[in-house]
DNA sequence: TGTACATCAGTGAACGCGCGTTCACTGATGTAC
DNA sequence: TGTACATCAGTGAACGCGCGTTCACTGATGTAC
């Protein structure tokens, strides 16, 4: 994790600073990648945006901090591409998991989603907080929805196999969602050990209150 | 709100400043409060801590940055200061409220406690934020625990009246924290119209899910 | 009553810092003829 | 094959800014004798 790849080593393990290898002629798109890599571990290892810098980007990939122009306007062009990548990430994560549980429990599934959502905001607080935080706009709306779309999908299958849901599909997925970032939220707040226990364990406990039986 | 009471008028109407009339000999702990509340006033207009500096501070309050440092050690004794001020207006408001209906009606009085949270939040984002956000040690843990307190004396009221609740009072009362406190935090990052509507709403609906009747 | 001095409230100018961004540049690699 | 030139990847130094904090100070008001 903190060894870099061939294209773009950055410092030697004594904390001196190695000359960078520039990338080849035609390939200086690959920067870009690295910016968006270094940015985001910049993101997780702060876990908040207070400090996020762009001359803290261009330490962390080891490059001179005018190169970001080259492919990033500025720095709110940056966030907003390390956002999209989480995005996707986040709701990779929660298809992957609901995959790993037979298509017959449909409960299993609905929960199976909601455990990997709080498993990725306990482990990104940064990139969750930023995402679900503060900057929040157009660009942050459509993702949302598509959490809440994927858990109400989820809940309906409950539904046709028979469960009785106290609030309608899409109320009940709403207050899944928001019960699970209240949770989630407080706890990168005010840390306590197993805290993902106690997250997971809230949440499964919203899930017997919307879902008739426990 | 735009004036400034007889001991620091520090703006003119027009923008221009004005000199600053003194405190009296013997009372140079009145820009103390003058500090607290132009801060609370700064931290409330901003809506969230980003931007809130010192400078900006004794701009709103119209004296010099060094003289803060006459009341308080340093920025974070300030913010600390404020949030003590707030901690206790945002228990007050909700003690008050519940003091508004009347005791026979142990679910109605929840229900004002609850409410008042959910409106001090939606009325005051920059103190919330700070209050419940990324700042949030020692100091924040107590009066957290003060709002459980509350609500799970408020739900035992209930239960006593004869209310059944689906979860012992206290998990139900972190259930309707955390649940108050996404809705809350979402509909601070990602503002909507009537949003305080939406938010008392979804609260019932999360009182009527832990109580058993709606 | 006068006067020297202490205490008080508050200030102006400066400090060093890290920030986002710009700009003219360097030096390697490709391409046209 | 050579050579002039274009294109590319990336840099170093500087800009102006606002920040938290420090320090020596000013000028008004009180107190001791």
């Amino acid at each position: 994790m903190t060894g870099k790849d061939a294209s773009g080593a950055a410092k030697s393990s004594a904390g001196a600073t190695r000359r960078r290898v520039r990338n080849p002629w035609g390939h200086g798109e690959r920067l870009r990648t690295e910016i968006l890599e270094g940015a985001s571990r910049l993101l997780r290892e702060l876990g908040t945006e207070d400090g996020f810098t762009l001359r803290g980007v261009a330490r962390e990939v080891g490059i001179a901090p005018a190169s970001i122009y080259g492919h990033f306007r500025d720095k709110s062009e940056l966030i907003d591409a390390v956002l999209n990548n989480e995005y996707d990430r986040l709701i990779s994560l929660m298809l992957e998991s609901q995959a790993t549980v037979d298509a017959t429990d449909p409960l299993g599934r609905l929960r199976a989603q909601l455990h990997a959502f709080c498993r990725y905001s306990m482990a990104n607080p940064g990139h969750y907080r930023v995402m679900f935080g503060v900057r929040f706009d157009e660009r942050g709306r459509a993702p949302l929805w598509r959490v809440i779309g994927e858990l109400t999908a989820a809940l309906t299958a409950c539904e046709l196999a028979g469960a009785q849901l106290r609030l309608p599909a899409e109320r009940a997925a709403i207050t899944l969602l928001l019960g699970a970032h209240g949770t989630v939220a407080l706890t990168h707040a005010h840390p306590v050990k197993d805290a993902e226990a106690l997250v997971l364990h809230h949440v499964d406990e919203l899930l017997s209150l919307v879902l008739d039986s426990g």
